[in-house]
DNA sequence: GTAGTTAGACAGTTT
DNA sequence: GTCTAACTAC
């Protein structure tokens, strides 16, 4: 039977040539919104189908499991089945996959520990505490980033020392001390940080000709998106693999580079064609995804940049509404005026639903506000990122139990658990253990074993160790024969876990909930194995190892769900990918966006840029900008301007409004426990710290204020006989007013539709003169 | 030696 | 407003 070829009809020009290219190295600079992903998603289709590739010999490669997952969901549905074969994910997860088969050559186990980055963090530290470093002075955060920024250039601890010779300056000299102690603690614990996942393989690659090989037979095309923030290793792994066919297309966006700051370098796409001599350039440039108005604005700021390859997106679409500019008095302002416009777009303007608006932030502190404001008026809400679901407190517990039984060699995981729940095991007790486990070269959990014979350890420390050890012992023994999700049942039921939890109160029970979570996320994985990876490739490892696996590399965003009808609210590095018709920007202010600390260098000055390109483009029909003139932040209150980016936009895109809560002009409630109201006040009020902590200590919880209608020139006084505008209905007078606060009702009589009722706060009346 | 409490520093983006 | 280090009580 005859298979239809693959649609290629209603490509572009562009994007035909992109996609149709066949063999020889390509860089496609995909602006905002033209359609990359499908450009990629079409050419493997294509490939396979059309040109008789076998899935095997592709390599595709993104930058999150969420993106790699909608393309091989794309090609999947393009081919009418599964690529099979087709090596498909990120760095990091093809790195690890890599590891587990070849890191035996490096001296380590097949089921290492990926350590993240709190983890290295905890390593750089007992290193430095080892050298007797004075963590007063050296910060070991700044520690940790110079090793990451290091190892993602590919230099090695004996080449940091060979290059540098003498010309060491003291901080240079200590990294010199702690990097080669830093990689041997790695190795002692049986781990690999994450820049070891692409670092490690390069290492294996670069020294086993005969391995390199098989790889470059094996992928004859490899496809690579957001190539603009490769780092170093990644892109010296990509041209190992490619030496071979030369049939490497990447695809990205200097205009979207991002992650500078993690060693992404921007030469990578500015030098790729000089790099891989006779690379074909295509551009996309033809934007299917914001109104004019948006992608003219989008335009206007990022040609604020000068180190850019240069391009200009257009687009079909009309103009559409103007960009609205919103300033408010403070933060709180800023979320209720955000939730108005939201309430009222939900009620107003029927074809908008709750997943069609996401609200962007530069740090993820600023979500705070948000989750407060819409908590209480009950609108629903996803926050992506913040703290990370895997980085909670109570799932990296559960999850170092579930690290030390795959790989007992983990130091970190057993210091993690040891005394959590409560064993008795102290500081004094483990400082004994760490010292004989050095001397003797074995692991904190092997040694636990024979603690009652470590000198300086009493016998009750002993014994606790000993319990735990032979604890995790049994645990390691069912391991390969219990289903993950059965095992951590069992393990959570073991140690009493929800119990503990439970006398933490509220949040406890949070924690607890979050624990079923990933209990329940465990059982499931069974499934997601089959149907996710190459089964055949990771036979020798227990479902446990590679539940781990996945569970490092997961991120918050890659459980976001474009489909949940909940309000997005995420930063803006984590929407770069994404699109929705209604986008709010918020914190616009300068310091805050552009950041302060990112304003020293032109470099970091234009990733500002760059990531503010990103969150305009995110929009497709509608753009909000909005700051605030105060803000609190790190418990300070901050008075600030509007953010010199705003200067980029031409004015005639934008609309203004203000917001200003100084003037007071409605009622406040305080609710009291009983649900009856006192308070009702018709004059301005005071609304600081000071009284809000008076009204809050009075009744204990819950006061409410009412949802401000603030005060606005363009708003007209709510009573009977005054005449207003109305978006969709037009003129009208109103005819009587009933409720009030949030509840506040109007009946218009409009010229063209007659008497309406409308809920104030959704209607957005404005004067009518 | 261990567990619970409090003062102090700290919030930039993430695989 | 949240996490860590130092302090104090047992």
């Amino acid at each position: 039977m005859k298979r239809r070829n693959i649609n290629l009809d209603e490509l572009n020009t562009s994007q035909l040539e992109a996609v149709s290219h066949f063999e020889g190295p390509i860089l496609v600079l995909a602006g905002a919104g033209s359609g990359k992903t499908r450009v990629l998603t079409t050419r493997i289709a294509h490939l396979i189908r059309d040109r008789g590739i076998s899935p095997q010999s592709i390599l595709a490669v993104t930058f999150t499991n969420k993106a790699a997952k909608e393309m091989r969901g794309r090609v999947h549905s393009l081919l009418g089945g599964a690529p099979d074969g087709m090596w498909m994910g990120t760095f990091h997860g093809l790195g690890a996959r890599f590891l587990r088969q070849h890191g035996t050559m490096l001296g380590w186990d097949a089921r290492f520990s990926i350590f993240n980055a709190e983890d290295s963090t905890r390593v750089v530290k007992t290193v430095s505490n080892s050298i007797g470093l004075d963590t007063a002075r050296w910060s070991i955060k700044v520690i940790a980033h110079k090793l990451s920024d290091l190892k993602s250039r590919l230099v090695s601890p004996q080449q940091y020392l060979e290059e540098n010779g003498d010309n060491f300056d003291i901080f240079e000299k200590k990294i010199g001390e702690i990097f080669p102690k830093y990689q041997a603690a790695l190795k002692e614990q049986n781990a690999f940080d994450f820049d070891d996942l692409l670092v490690k393989p390069v290492e294996i690659l670069e020294s086993n000709e005969k391995l390199l090989q098989v790889y470059q037979d094996r992928f004859k095309f490899l496809l690579v998106d957001e190539f603009q923030d490769t780092n170093h290793a990644q892109f010296q792994f990509l041209r190992l693999l490619a030496q071979g066919h030369r049939n490497l297309m990447v695809v990205g966006d200097d205009d979207q580079s991002i992650y500078g700051w993690r060693g992404a370098d921007v030469k990578n796409i500015l030098e790729f064609e000089q790099t891989l001599g006779g690379a074909k350039l295509v551009r996309l440039e033809q934007n299917y995804r914001s109104s004019g108005a948006i992608l003219a604005a989008a335009n206007a700021v990022i040609k604020g940049n000068r180190q850019r390859k240069g391009k200009t997106l257009y687009t079909d679409k009309p103009q559409g509404e103007s960009i609205t500019l919103v300033a408010t008095d403070g933060e709180k302002e800023e979320a209720r005026w955000i939730a108005d416009r939201i309430e009222s777009a939900l009620v107003g303007e029927h074809s908008v639903t709750a997943s069609d608006i996401a609200i962007l932030y530069r740090t993820n502190a600023q979500s705070r506000v948000f989750e407060q404001v819409f908590g209480r008026r009950g609108l629903p809400f996803q926050i992506i990122s913040g703290i990370r679901f895997y980085e909670r407190r109570e799932i990296r517990d559960v999850l170092a139990y579930l690290r030390l039984i795959s790989n007992p060699m983990d130091g970190v995981a057993f210091e993690r658990v040891v005394n959590y729940p409560r064993r008795g095991i102290g500081k004094k007790t483990l400082e004994n253990l760490r010292t004989w486990s050095l001397e003797n070269g074995t692991s904190l959990l092997e040694s636990s074993v024979q603690a009652e014979g470590i000198s300086g350890i009493r016998a009750r420390g002993a014994a606790s160790l000993a319990e735990f050890a032979r604890f995790i012992q049994k645990y390691s023994s069912i391991a390969h024969s219990t289903h993950v999700g059965e095992l951590l049942s069992l393990l959570v039921e073991e140690l009493k876990f929800f119990r503990d939890l439970e006398r933490e109160g509220i949040e406890g029970e949070d924690r607890a909930n979050n624990v079923r979570e990933l209990i329940a996320g465990a059982h499931d994985f069974r499934v997601e194995l089959i149907s996710e990876l190459d089964v055949n490739l990771e036979d020798g490892f227990s479902e446990l190892d590679l539940f781990l696996q996945e569970v490092a590399l997961m991120t918050d965003l890659d459980k976001y769900d474009a489909s949940v009808e909940r309000i997005t609210l995420m930063s803006l590095h984590s929407a770069k990918g994404l699109e929705f018709p209604f986008v709010f920007i918020s914190g616009l202010e300068e310091g805050l966006f552009p950041l302060y600390r990112a304003q020293e260098s032109e470099a970091e000055s234009e990733e500002e840029r760059r990531l503010f390109y990103v969150g305009i483009t995110r929009a497709q029909a509608r753009l909000f900008l909005t700051y605030a003139r105060s803000r609190r932040r790190a418990g300070e209150m901050v008075y600030g301007s509007q953010s010199s980016f705003l200067r980029g936009i031409p004015e005639f895109l934008l609309k203004r409004e203000g917001y200003s809560a100084v003037t007071f002009n409605s009622e406040y409630r305080v609710r009291l426990d009983d649900g009856s109201i006192e308070g009702v006040r018709e004059k301005s009020i005071d609304i600081s710290r000071k009284n809000i902590a008076k009204y809050a200590k009075n009744t204990d919880q819950d006061y409410d204020f009412s949802e401000d209608q603030e005060f606005n020139q363009d708003l007209p006084r709510l009573a009977k006989g005054e005449r207003v505008l109305h978006d969709e209905f037009g003129s009208g007078v109103i005819h009587s007013v009933s409720g009030f606060g949030r509840d506040l009702k109007v009946e218009v009589i409009f010229e063209t539709i007659g008497v309406k009722k409308l809920l104030a706060r959704y209607a957005r009346l404005k004067k009518d003169y």
